[in-house]
DNA sequence: GCAATCATGCAACCATAGGTTGCACATTGC
DNA sequence: GCAATGTGCAACCTATGGTTGCATGATTGC
């Protein structure tokens, strides 16, 4: 049932590195700098996310003259929403059924209630 | 584009308060004592834990005798899954689109080659 | 070629959060 | 009444997200 990558998770966990995530998608790359313009942390607070984000595989880097890009690991992004996916619908199952055991109770009242 | 409610998302972000959700859904209500019985963390992890949930309206403790006895708020957790879905479908759909971009690139290359 | 610039990397430091141990206090069961 | 059990509180440790400060390395302009 748990299948949950904590690693990962922890990754995409950080509210910061979501919206990192957000940029990079959106902008298709960017570095550490330009990444804190757009952000409310400084560029060293960026570059600590960036290494996090590289060492579980969302990001790769690649060093272009001065300045180090940084894209999205598409795959492994896909992989990190498949399993949001997957928590998110596990507790739906069990919501749902919690749901079918309120109403059956429910039902089961109304009915004793009727006799 | 950003509804997200960090503290939510920060809440069931952590892996031990993911997993006494589960056990809370799974059980129906628990103790720290009875939670922390099946989790590799102590009784006062647990009860930290148990605040933060409780502090962002995931779980309602009673007090009954000399235990305190949690369960989830199952309309909070909904919302929490929501937020997680809408934050997957987001990155879904850059995903998607990015992938469209990166096929129709293809396309146009390979219709350059066969000329 | 060289100085100024710009992006990076590294180190020290601070605050908070998750975790632990230890202890005091209330409730329950015999 | 007393031992056992569940809780709550406090001190403490470590990791992490954040900061500032500085050294280093590539770019650009002259």
């Amino acid at each position: 049932m748990n299948t949950i990558d904590d690693e990962l998770w922890s990754a995409i966990g950080d509210p910061t590195r979501r919206r990192m995530l957000d940029l990079l998608l959106a902008e298709g790359a960017g570095t550490a700098t330009s990444l804190s313009a757009r952000l409310p942390v400084t560029r060293q607070a960026i570059a600590k996310h960036l290494g996090v984000l590289d060492r579980v595989g969302l990001v790769h880097s690649a060093a272009a003259g001065r300045e180090r890009r940084y894209q999205v690991d598409e795959a492994q992004l896909a992989r990190a929403v498949a399993q949001l996916a997957s928590v998110g619908s596990a507790w739906d199952a069990r919501l749902q059924r919690i749901k079918r055991i309120a109403e059956a109770i429910q039902r089961a009242n109304d009915e004793r209630q009727s006799n």
